[in-house]
DNA sequence: AATATCACG
DNA sequence: ACGTACGTGATATTT
């Protein structure tokens, strides 16, 4: 039997100095208990120990101070940021049931030689893991000790045993205290023999081990084997000698102190699922709970865990089964999983016959009747992450609808903030079940084959998602968020399913040519630099290029970094008129980007139907906006010149056109329509420039007067109102004084004084409900509201002004999404929807449709929502996608 | 795996 | 006095 025992003081303080600064979003620095907690997992993984405890010192003075004032005067208070994360690091101990020793008067030093000698007592193997090399005098038999090293960010650890010892030392480790005798400690403050160093005391160790028997040979000894002490050494002994014998009484580590310990009471322990699922989360250690395994805890009084029924299964293997099944599956909501490789389905059964489970495989000759019956819209289906089950087996030429659930959107909606939701995470959150999932060591299944236990495992899911469906329904409901449910993101499914599955046409050779050309003025480039700069250095490293910047050329530093000076596009701009080469890189930069993330990185994923296909998210952003991934289309270069010629690569096929709608000025309509300002929608129905009226209106010009910087800095105003204003970053933006900022600001808000009251008003709402919410109902929780840490609870209120601006245009974009879609295909027209990039709508469809396809669009768009401004849209055609914006 | 940067709305 | 606009995703570099 082995029991690892920790020093925690040592461990925490190799972490705290060897982990580089780590800190949640509110400021709490955690980067000794993340350091500690890694050397823990690592210690753990290489012994293997039965039993496991970690000991600590406590501040108040030791016995120790008593017996020589001046022991450990020279060591350095524990700095305020690590003393901040003890408290943290011991209620973390605690909820990974590892018991903690610490006892009033005792070193923790003295806690380790004591369980070490209880454990040798009871017949265990000790091993203590510390950074301190003063605890090797512990090796034994019994004992070894775990040395941490830390070196550069690595961790490393040496297993010391007396062999090692001895091989190092060339004495027992008992001896290390005879050695600590003759030389002391400076850090511990061990006098030691005056005049006597590392290299005499050592040699003298290594010869005679112990100190008495060592001053019992005085005067005659040796130095080495073949070296008589010199008279000078000898008379240095006898003047130290009883400084010797009170260094060495310093040295000894006590194994005496009065422990209640026994190494059985220290067996390893399951972790507390709940505690350190709520610690790892306030603390921002994602990676940790996915290592450790641990997942929400169940969500209050009504989960209970669902009771484990026996699940009858029925395989839909021939006519008979078939027809069984395609009767029962219209008596009540079904729910389905797919396999990955979409070969196998698992049909749970609601209502009545809820332990009735159905299998569907491909190789069965019933397998797409089934899916045809299963995809009627009468048959209710329930599922998770919805839109991906839709566009897969429309990818098989089915057109599944009847969809009534999506256990995903549904916690999406409770909760958009969260980072994931995936299924045995919601089910253990909301229904207090552990799903099966075939891969633990528990015997769940363990007998059983690999595709058994992929039916089991979606079998399990489905009935999660039937259970989801009756836990959140009532939630949903109870929180105004029923309808956006029902009438918004479920019917958007198959609509982004068609859109995935569409793909936008790319002109592939023309983008290879792009990038061809961008090579070479990317080398050119290069070249320029390397001349302007007088060194070649990699230019796409920030480090390297500060370096170049701002310590060989001497260009000022602008705003600080983590690791150094920023080199951002803000802060060189200002420096290009100061050096021929910041032009250059910032143009190096342009064409990198380009050519890099665009040219090449689009390249890569066109199928081999010539289509780029994006992938929407429905569940990541907070505000209620889609997302688009694997290739990210809603970042494709436009504001620039030659950004530009990407979107020309974005093409219709021969004979077809694109069609480009997009919103005009959403979000500032939507501000309008929900503070009521009188100013800002008068400004909108008399159709005005939004920009320019805000100017005239707060420079109380006419607006004829505007000029363009004046339009400028209005136009810049008008979004960070959007965003949550700050003098500052407004001054940022458009290169004035704060001071001026500030007033310009001020002008602003007693001019349009209902934007002003409306700001006030949301932050002070969603104070009170706790959550940030759209007129649709989409809500936010807000807990940053309450923080006391004031820029934690400044962002807060951004976001509080923000949220139901930005989601409520993601809302209006979503429904009329919706409505072009329907529209589209009951027109007859040659039409599709192709891509949404937040308040902007891409379609494709034959060149004789444009005109009415155009009109279409354009028409469900602005009819989307009813504000008390107008809702407008700009839609155009064009071959391209640059020609139709 | 984290950071810096930059593309978009 | 605090720190500095909202929401995303991809890439290259560095740790």
């Amino acid at each position: 039997m082995k029991l690892v025992v920790l020093d925690g003081n040592s461990i925490v303080n190799r972490a705290f100095f060897g982990v580089r600064d780590l800190r949640t979003s509110d400021g709490t620095p955690t980067n000794a208990v993340f350091g500690f907690l890694n050397i823990l997992r690592r210690i753990v993984g290489e012994e293997s120990p039965d039993a496991l405890c970690v000991t600590f010192d406590l501040p108040e003075p030791t016995f120790r101070h008593l017996r020589y004032d001046g022991y450990k005067a020279t060591r350095h208070k524990m700095p305020e940021e690590l003393a901040a994360q003890m408290p943290i690091l011991k209620d973390t101990l605690d909820a990974m049931n590892i018991p903690r020793y610490e006892l009033a008067g005792w070193e923790a030093d003295d806690l380790l030689g004591t369980i070490a000698q209880k454990c040798a007592a009871s017949g265990w193997e000790c091993v203590v893991c510390t950074g301190d090399r003063d605890s090797l005098q512990l090796v034994s038999d019994a004992t070894t000790v775990d040395l941490i090293t830390t070196g550069r960010g690595q961790t490393n650890t040496k297993r010391v045993t007396p062999e090692v010892f001895r091989a190092e030392y060339g004495f027992d480790p008992i001896h290390m205290i005879d050695l600590k005798a003759l030389m002391g400690d400076a850090s511990d403050n061990i006098p030691g023999v005056r005049g006597v160093g590392e290299k005499t005391a050592m040699g003298l160790v290594q010869l005679y081990g112990d100190v008495e028997k060592l001053y019992g040979l005085l005067p005659d000894i040796c130095q080495a084997p073949d070296k008589p002490a010199t008279p000078a050494l000898i008379k240095k002994l006898e003047e130290g000698r009883e400084m010797a014998a009170l260094s060495r009484d310093l040295a000894t580590i006590r194994c005496d102190a009065p422990l209640d310990f026994s190494p059985e009471e220290n067996r390893v322990k399951p972790v507390d699922n709940d505690r350190l699922y709520e610690i790892f989360t306030r603390l921002e250690f994602r990676k940790l709970i996915e290592t450790y395994k641990l997942t929400p805890p169940a969500d209050g009084e009504e989960a209970e865990p669902m009771v484990e029924a026996e699940c009858v299964t029925v395989e839909v293997a021939d006519e008979a089964a078939l027809a069984e099944f395609s009767q029962a599956i219209r008596k009540a909501p079904v729910s389905l999983r797919f396999s990955e490789g979409m070969d196998i389905c698992c049909v749970d059964l609601g209502g009545e016959e809820s332990f009735v489970g159905y299998i569907l495989r491909e190789s069965r000759p019933t397998w797409r009747a089934a899916l045809k019956a299963l995809c009627a819209p009468e048959v209710k289906k329930l599922g998770h992450d919805v839109k991906d089950t839709i566009r897969a087996l429309m990818d098989m030429g089915l057109e599944p609808e009847g969809w009534v659930f999506d256990s995903a959107l549904a916690a999406y909606l409770l909760d958009p903030t969260a980072s994931k939701y995936e299924l045995p995470a919601l089910c253990r959150k909301y229904c207090g079940i552990t799903l099966m999932d075939g891969a633990g060591d528990d015997g769940q299944f363990s007998l059983l084959d690999g595709e058994t236990k992929l039916i089991g495992r979606l079998l399990s899911e489905a009935a999660g998602v039937a259970c989801l469906q009756e836990r959140l329904t009532p939630k949903l409901r109870e929180k105004g968020l029923w309808t956006l449910f029902t009438d918004v993101e479920l019917p958007l499914c198959p609509v982004l399913a068609r859109m995935e599955l569409a793909g936008m046409l790319v002109d592939r050779e023309a983008l290879l040519a792009f990038g061809k050309s961008l090579t070479e003025s990317i080398d050119a480039l290069t070249k320029e630099i390397y001349a302007l700069a007088g060194v070649e250095f990699n230019i796409n490293s920030p480090k390297q290029l500060g370096e170049v910047l701002f310590e060989k050329l001497g260009l000022p530093t602008g705003k600080k970094n983590n690791r150094g000076y920023s080199t951002n596009a803000d802060v060189m701009e200002k420096l290009r008129p100061l050096h021929p080469v910041v032009g250059k890189v910032l143009e190096f930069r342009e064409l990198s980007k380009l050519k890099s993330t665009y040219a090449d990185g689009l390249a890569k994923v066109i199928a081999p139907d010539g289509r780029i296909h994006t992938n929407f998210q429905m569940t990541v952003t907070a505000t209620g906006r889609l997302s688009s991934t694997e290739p990210n289309l809603q970042n494709i270069p436009v504001r620039r010149e030659l950004g530009g010629e990407i979107r020309k690569m974005f093409v219709a096929p021969e004979g077809r056109t694109l069609v480009d709608a997009d919103y005009s000025q959403i979000e500032l309509r939507i501000l309008a329509h929900i503070s009521g300002d009188e100013h800002m929608k008068n400004a909108f129905l008399a159709g005005e420039d939004i920009h320019r009226a805000t100017a005239a209106q707060v420079l109380g010009i006419p607006p004829e007067e505007v000029t363009a910087e004046q339009r400028r800095h209005a136009k810049a105003v008008n979004f960070g109102i959007v965003y949550g204003i700050s003098a500052f970053s407004l001054s940022e933006d458009i290169g004035v004084s704060v001071v001026e900022a500030r007033e310009y600001i001020n002008t602003y808000m007693s001019t349009y004084k209902g934007v002003a009251a409306y700001m006030e008003r949301v932050i002070a709402e969603a104070k009170e409900t706790g959550a940030a919410r759209t007129v649709y109902g989409r809500l936010r929780p807000m807990p940053e509201l309450k923080a006391s840490n004031f820029t934690v609870r400044s962002f807060g209120e951004r976001v509080a002004r923000n949220m139901p601006i930005q989601g409520a245009a993601a809302d209006i974009m979503k429904i009329a999404m919706i409505n072009v879609d329907r529209a589209l295909r009951e027109s007859g027209l040659d039409a599709k929807l192709l891509l949404q990039v937040h308040d902007e709508l891409i379609a494709e469809c034959a060149e004789r449709d444009a005109a009415a396809v155009t009109e279409l669009i354009r028409r469900e768009m602005e009819g989307a929502a009813r504000l008390s401004v107008p809702l407008t849209v700009e839609a155009h055609a064009g071959r391209n996608w640059y020609e139709a914006k």
